[in-house]
RNA sequence: GGGCCCGUAGCUCAACUGGCAGAGCAGCUGGCUUUUAACCAGAAGGUUGGGGGUUCGAGUCCCUCCGGGCCCA
């Protein structure tokens, strides 16, 4: 038997004294009139050595013991805080007590009866006159100095990553914050919160590959939407002006410091607005989150970051010549780009598109530089297959993408509502596809049927979330910002469980 | 996909150039009625991620597989 199942059997032959004991170790009711939290606030001024006339019921974990024969301490920790419990052989009675220490481990959920006391070393505690066992644990909790530190251990079993580390239990109550802070921004705004298929007969709105299933019932293949992008622009159509929806988009990539297949996003769109209107509301918003965490100014990865706006707005044209001497003005075609990438030595797979190598040339060039908040704008068309052209410069598009800290954040147009133009761009992609680019948006013909119909001109935003929250909780990696990140199985040979 | 690093007790970590696998916490036994990482005494706890190889001898060196981290693509 190794060592941990030598700790587990000597909590099940507790767990059975408890019950031959006629104690029910993991009851249906607890009683319970506050939370440690609400005890430090209410009797904060309780003098050290008083004691109040009122009796309170608290209820948690059992974190930490300190035992002095027939007196001990125990740490009683809930989702609020941390109290002492006073335990004592006076009060409960030799054999109660006894039974507590022998049966009642580290990890175990107590309920704790009795006055309020300060002790003579100052701390808060419940004098304990009755118990009652809410739970027991049958395995020990990771050590309560160091805590978890093994990153595959906090990831595979954030429980415990989250019990023990409280670092790490903030980044997720920043998590819930930012979101929140999201969604009132939106709806003080006059956005609509809506819900789109993520089970899709036809993926699209941007370029992946998605995951496949199929609907037994229906005998169709069905796809985990890439984006919900193409179903909130029906709903511009339908007629609502502002609408967002936040939730899953799943990406069948691979897995990175920055990517997750399952990942969280906002989009959001509003009518008779364009991509300069969205970069307003961009900065805005983020501003108001950061407003509502304290974080207008911020350190993301040892670079000092102010997202107060408003934000620099960089064309990409420009921000290419800057930091690889090209001019795509005079590189036009893919043979040039291609020729003028392989002068200047760089290794860039050779891509089957001039825009995908344009892509390329930002993303290794120019992202990892912009580290204060900066909307890179104006993108060629090729790579842009939903927003709406240049009036000005008709092989680009009037899009965005904010950066922060080196983090692309997002993406944003002025949508494409030319329904011709749009079956051109289609078709455009369905070639892209046949030349071997698994990532081209499949035509849509049901989405081509709606924009026929009408779309008011739209500006619409799309954000990451998951990188927002890695922004502001200055997270290195996404799987520190998602609760349950995908990791391999544990296979034989692997030694976390 | 490629390179580098890591994996030792439930948890956190040691182990020199290849030479008896250790400690703290948790657990167990005993003591202690105001502790705060309580303390004191004692006993126990190992497939060194899996498999193979080199060697008199492998946690340590080599190969391979699994998982994770970082960098590159």
């Amino acid at each position: 038997m190794s060592a941990e199942e030598r700790l587990r059997a000597e909590r099940l032959r507790k767990l059975e004294d408890l019950r031959a004991q006629g104690i029910d170790p993991y009851p249906a009711r607890c009683e319970r009139t506050h939370t440690a939290q609400q005890l430090h606030e209410r009797f904060s001024e309780l003098p050290p050595g008083e004691e109040t006339e009122e009796f309170v019921w608290v209820a948690g974990r059992i974190t930490g013991r300190r035992v002095l024969g027939k007196a001990s301490f125990w740490d009683l920790k809930d989702g609020t805080g941390r109290i002492q419990l006073l335990l004592s052989q006076d009060a409960l009675g030799e054999e109660r007590y006894e039974l507590l220490l022998r049966d009642v481990d580290l990890g175990d959920f107590l309920g704790a009866y009795g006055r309020v006391v300060r002790t003579r070393r100052g701390e808060l505690s419940v004098r304990v006159e009755d118990v009652q066992l809410l739970a027991k644990a049958l395995r020990p909790l990771p050590e309560k100095w160091h805590g978890l530190k093994d990153r595959e251990a906090r990831y595979r079993q954030r429980y415990l990553d989250l019990l023990v580390n409280e670092p790490s239990r903030r980044t997720f109550e920043t998590r819930s914050r930012i979101v929140r802070a999201m969604r009132q921004f939106l709806d003080e705004r006059g956005f609509l919160e809506v819900e789109t298929p993520i089970l899709q007969p036809i993926y699209g709105g941007t370029a992946a590959r998605p995951f496949t299933t199929y609907h037994n019932e229906l005998e169709q293949t069905l796809y985990l939407r890439i984006a919900p992008e193409l179903y909130l622009k029906r709903l511009l159509i339908g007629g609502f002006e502002r609408v967002y929806e936040i939730g899953k988009n799943f990406r069948n990539e691979g897995i990175s410091t920055r990517h997750n297949p399952e990942f969280t996003m906002l989009e959001c769109y509003q009518a008779y607005a364009d991509y300069e209107d969205m970069m307003e509301l961009t900065e805005q918003m983020v501003y108001a989150i950061a407003q509502e965490l304290g974080k207008e100014k911020l350190s993301y990865q040892g670079h000092d970051v102010d997202v107060t706006p408003p934000w620099r707005r960089l064309p990409l044209r420009e921000a290419l010549l800057e930091h690889t001497g090209l001019d795509l003005e005079e590189l036009p075609t893919h043979e040039a780009l291609w020729e003028a990438v392989q002068r200047k030595g760089l290794f860039v797979d050779q891509q089957p598109t001039w825009g995908r190598l344009v892509d390329e040339l930002v993303s290794e060039y120019v992202e990892p530089k912009l580290i204060q908040p900066t909307f890179l704008l104006d993108y060629p068309k090729e790579i842009s297959p939903l927003a709406k052209a240049k009036p000005e410069a008709p092989h680009l598009v009037e899009r965005f993408e904010p950066f922060i800290g080196g983090l692309e954040l997002g993406n944003a147009f002025s949508e494409l509502n030319d329904p011709l133009d749009q079956r051109e761009r289609f078709r455009e992609q369905e070639e892209q596809r046949r030349r071997g680019d698994e990532e081209a948006h499949p035509l849509d013909e049901d989405f081509l049927l709606a924009l026929e119909y009408g779309m008011p001109p739209t500006g619409g935003l799309g954000l990451g979330v998951d990188r927002l929250v890695m922004l502001f909780t200055d997270a290195r990696s996404i799987r520190d910002v998602i609760l349950f990140p995908a990791l391999r199985p544990k296979k034989d040979g692997a030694r976390t469980p």
